[in-house]
DNA sequence: CGGGCCTTTGACTGGTTTCAACTTCTGTGG
DNA sequence: CCACAGAAGTTGAAACCAGTCAAAGGCCCG
């Protein structure tokens, strides 16, 4: 809890009563490894904070494959935003690489905290647009670097990351095939 | 103006004061075809919002070959985010595609409405998150799709923008060279 | 210790790039 | 208003990056 409010301060200024506000208004949950916290179909409702573990985004193309969209790691914020303003059913899945703790913000119990602690809207604000801003830097890498030096290049930015999750799913979020992660990796 | 008053309107209410608040402290710009709003090495310190016309930001790769990011057409709001809230120079450069006419905001005239009209926080937060969608399901498009599937998708999405800007555009847009659009296009 | 999931490896295939030459379009100055 | 130069688009041949498929090996968890 003190993690979320950690970096919320990053971002804007909380006084006592807003911190414990928050600490009253939300709770630490779990969830076991690949269990789900959204599944396509359904509306998605919530907003969830990473504070330990590693949830993973990922949408069924066409042909049946799972194609991962975005991990969640530490002080990650991490939902469908299309799903829960429109309130029309996600075309994602949510669900835990590993066992994870996170905080979740329902849209509803957000709105009060809007209306309870105004800047909350600047630091939502601000988050989205980093998040906004590190995706075009990816789409710029996608095109920019060839596979093999688009996993050369994350692997040197996060190399502990690389070493936690499952090939497949680094493969799929990179945008390409786990043979292909196999065989760069063979390489040196 | 009122073009941008209505694009707020859809996402927050505001009142007579605050419409003339805006309409006092913003206007209506223009730029011709192939003018520069921004040069990467400097810092970005406006936000754009596209009345008319078409704009288009892109980053110049390692290998020294221009990558398309962002088109921003028609209430569309364009801006380096990353540039703008760190201060730091840029990597992007935003240039109009055709003759263009834009409302500026500059981000310390963006305070300072945002104090005065605390819902435009709101307003923000909405179209960032938004955009933050949309790149998501472009990052899905990108790895689902072939190139091809990709262009015929976005010609279907998009058929009047498809024949606006130059051929050369796009294809870096979608991620592939010019040569293979036209291959494409001959197809049928 | 067994089964299923994940990773590895190799041969073959094909979608896409590269390069170069040629054609068409566009805009600017005489 | 035309001419011309440079930019944009087309086409084809050759090369290659990465995917697909299949089979084998490793490893985790019940």
């Amino acid at each position: 809890m003190e993690q979320l409010i950690a970096h919320i301060q990053k971002h804007v200024t909380l006084n006592d009563a807003d911190k414990a506000l928050l600490t009253c208004s939300l709770s630490i949950q779990k969830i076991n490894k690949k269990e789900f916290l959204l599944k396509a179909g359904h509306v998605c409702k919530s907003y969830y904070f990473v504070t330990k573990g590693c949830l993973r985004m990922y949408i069924v193309n066409a042909k049946g494959v799972e194609q991962m969209i975005q991990f969640g790691i530490d002080n990650w914020w991490l939902t469908d935003y299309m799903s829960l303003n429109s309130k029309q059913p996600s075309q994602f899945c949510m669900q835990a690489v590993e066992d994870t703790e996170f905080i979740e913000v329902e849209r509803t119990v957000q709105e009060e905290l809007l209306q309870k602690i105004p800047q909350l809207e600047r630091y939502f604000r601000l988050v989205s647009e980093k998040s906004y801003a590190a995706s075009l830097m990816r789409i710029h890498y996608i095109f920019s670097f060839s596979k093999e030096e688009r996993y050369r290049h994350f692997n040197n930015l996060y190399p502990d990351f690389v070493q936690r999750v499952p090939q497949y799913l680094l493969a799929s979020y990179l945008g390409f095939t786990p043979e292909f992660l196999s065989k760069i990796r063979a390489k040196k």
